[in-house]
This record gives C-alpha cells, sequence and structure tokens, in this order.
DNA sequence: GCCCAGGCTTAAA
DNA sequence: TTTAAGCATGGG
C-alpha cells in the first residue's frame, strides 16, 4: 500500500527538488537538487528549525534575511546577539523560540565539532540521530530532515501531512505515534534515500494541493481510488 | 475575524 | 505517560 501511493503521486506529480536551497551568489532559495556546499547543508538545518509548524513561505523571508546579512555561518549566528538574530528571522514566527534554537544547534556543532558540521556528518545515522535530539529545540522531524536533507542519509521525515494522509487513507490508526510511522516506510524501501526524499515531498504536495486540512478536494486527489476518506 | 502552516518545550494531570 | 498551553508571523 505504501509502496504504490509512492508510485501513483511520483506519477501525478513527478520529482520535487527538495530541499530548497539558496545557490551561491543568490539570497533565494530555489528547488534545484544538486551537490551541496558545507554552506548549504548548514542553510538546509536552519529551514528545518525555522520550518517548525510555519509555512515554507514565510521561513523563505527568514532566509532571504540571513542571507542579505551573510549569517548562514555557525560562528556568526553564535556572534550576533539573540534580539537581533529574532529580527532577521521574524517572518518565520516564533523568532525568539527559534532564535535561541539557531544558536542552541551552532553551539552544539562547535562545543563537539570544532564548528565543522561536514564532520559532525560522518557519524553514523543512530548517532547523529541520538546526538540532534538532544539539543534543544530539535524533535524527530527536525532530527531527520537534517538527516535525510543535509546530511543525505536515510532515515524517514514524518510529519502532520503524513499523519493526516494515511490516516483518512486507512493505513494507519490516527494515534500511531512518530516512530511506527516512520517504521512503516522504512521497512517498506530499506535503506534508500532517494526514495525517502522524494516521498517526504510528494507528500507534502499531496497535502497541499488535495488532502487540505479542512476542505480536501478529493475528486480530484490521485489517491481518491481507495481512500477510506476517514475524517 | 478565523484557521492553518514542512513542531517543540514545559508543566500539569 | 498522556494532554495542554505557549510560542507568533503571514496567507487564504
Amino acid at each position: 500500500m505504501i509502496s504504490k501511493i509512492y508510485k501513483t503521486l511520483l506519477k501525478r506529480y513527478d520529482k520535487q527538488g527538495w530541499w530548497p536551497i539558496t545557490p551561491p551568489g543568490h539570497v533565494e532559495p530555489v528547488y534545484d537538487k544538486g551537490p551541496r556546499t558545507a554552506k548549504q547543508k548548514l542553510e538546509v538545518c536552519f529551514g528545518a528549525i525555522l520550518t517548525q509548524n510555519t509555512s515554507w513561505k514565510n521561513v523563505e523571508k527568514a532566509i532571504v534575511n540571513l542571507n542579505k546579512h551573510d549569517l548562514i555561518e555557525i560562528n556568526k549566528i553564535l556572534r550576533i546577539p539573540k534580539s537581533q538574530l529574532a529580527q532577521y528571522i521574524k517572518p518565520s514566527g516564533y523568532f525568539n523560540q527559534k532564535a535561541i534554537k539557531l544558536k542552541s544547534f551552532c553551539q552544539y556543532i562547535k562545543d563537539n565539532y570544532q564548528s565543522s558540521l561536514e564532520l559532525f556528518f560522518e557519524k553514523t545515522i543512530k548517532t547523529l540521530r541520538r546526538e540532534l535530539l538532544s539539543i534543544h529545540g530539535i524533535g524527530p522531524e527536525t532530527a531527520d530532515s537534517i538527516i535525510l536533507y543535509a546530511a543525505a542519509k536515510p532515515s524517514f521525515v514524518v510529519d502532520t501531512y503524513t499523519k493526516r494522509i494515511l490516516s483518512r487513507y486507512g493505513s494507519i490508526s490516527k494515534k500511531a505515534s512518530y516512530d511506527e510511522i516512520k517504521e512503516l516506510f522504512e521497512s517498506q524501501f530499506g535503506k534508500n534515500s532517494q526514495v525517502y526524499n522524494e516521498y517526504h515531498a510528494l507528500i507534502v504536495k499531496l497535502a497541499k494541493t488535495h488532502c487540505l486540512a479542512k476542505y480536501p478536494t478529493c475528486s480530484s486527489c490521485p489517491l481518491t481510488k481507495g481512500c477510506k476518506k476517514d475524517y
């Protein structure tokens, strides 16, 4: 079922080019997959934190601000005052909390990996995940997003959309845990970063175009056939 | 005005 | 161990 849904979504929407990233010399993120510089990997980490319970459009504005002030750098984030950082990321919401979160993340990499994300990303997925979860402001979804889209290692990302879509479709119970859902996908595909990458992005696409929270457009939804429409 | 958005932390039950 | 409140902007 999980595998069939993937094929259907891929056929309907095609590849999504996640994670959106700022090309060198620019300030706005674009959907264009390819090899990442160390700075771009850090930008993915920041974006993963900034997008917590927030629309990506608002996060983009915050990232543009950070780019304009050349702040995608661990030690620069640590040096600027928290209140000033909060002003730059204001459009992404929860700006006071997120300023602390960005600094906590950078502090951890500085203290434990000589400010080198690349060094950090040499760790195994298991270690990476455990360490990420120990950092203030990083929960399961943010940790998995960083592992998958910044470190490019296979760790499936579960979000509110994933739960909504699968529970409406009838594949999981409404109170399934994060780890249960994650395991459902991973046991289906094995450790495949490419599939995890595309699948999560396709789920977001589906949730935004058809499987909306309030008024889902089931008649034109690619998954309407076979969906229990349980909401 | 209301609801939602690519969650997480903290405190209370 | 589960549940609630708080965080906050911008678009529909």
